[in-house]
DNA sequence: GGATGATCATAT
DNA sequence: ATATGATCATCC
């Protein structure tokens, strides 16, 4: 694989991603060299890290964002035929203790969600994972009414687990962002808040954003 | 058909 | 086990 260097700034990642915009997955891959899979069931991240490649991301699987310098977290995004997103997106795992004194301006989520690169990505299944396109990138930050929802669903959740509910939150909840489980299977456990306050085995879950929300995204960009 | 809960690959 | 990259599979 080639090795491409992380951008020096904002100027020169977007130029990178004006170049990739257009291509097909089979044709960035063989650029890098990175084998391209027959579909994405045993692979689902595979489109997300050949991306983090091609545009020289470097947290790796740090809990911080892709590129850290610019503070800039990488994005892909799967969108389906009518031009929209087909799935939730994740942003980060969420703390089940120590949740104390934790709110949104301190939070991971923040500073993941401050500034997102999200790319398009064609993700109709009827298109073979090879014929793929990639679409231009969008560098986007959340506005002040939709940073407010943000912080208000992030800290209605974190209510609920030092309060020891998290095993009765479910993905209903949350306006913009939902928690759902983010694990190997449904035995990895991990330590959080029980509801009498004492220590429990728990799934692991993630923080993600509704469809609905990166569809606006979407449209917003669309109709501007 | 869409959303929820479950799962896959990889690195540390 | 925890974190990243996400999509899959099933149920409603």
């Amino acid at each position: 694989m080639s090795l491409i260097n992380a951008p020096d700034n904002v100027e020169q990642l977007m130029q990178r991603v004006q170049t990739i915009a257009g291509m097909t997955l089979a044709s960035l891959a063989h650029s890098i060299n990175v084998e391209i899979p027959e579909n994405l069931r045993r692979e689902k991240g595979w489109v997300g890290q050949l991306l983090e490649k091609l545009l020289g991301a470097t947290a790796g699987n740090k809990p911080e964002p892709d590129f850290v310098g610019l503070g800039i977290e990488l994005k892909t995004l799967p969108i389906d035929a009518r031009g929209y997103p087909s799935e939730s997106t994740y942003v980060c795992v969420v703390p089940l203790t120590h949740t104390e004194g934790l709110h949104w301006d301190n939070s991971l989520v923040k500073a993941k969600l401050s500034q997102v690169l999200w790319i398009p990505i064609e993700a109709d299944k009827r298109i073979p994972l090879a014929q793929r396109r990639v679409g231009m990138g969008i560098l986007w930050q959340p506005d002040t009414d939709t940073e407010s929802k943000l912080a208000c669903d992030y800290d209605e959740f974190i209510d609920r687990i030092t309060l020891g509910e998290v095993e009765s939150i479910t993905a209903h909840q949350g306006e913009c962002l939902q928690i759902r489980p983010k694990a190997a299977n449904s035995s990895a456990l991990t330590k959080g808040i029980g509801d009498e306050g004492q220590s429990i085995k728990t799934l692991p879950r993630g923080f993600y954003l509704r469809p609905s929300f990166t569809r606006q995204i979407i449209h917003q960009w669309k109709t501007k």
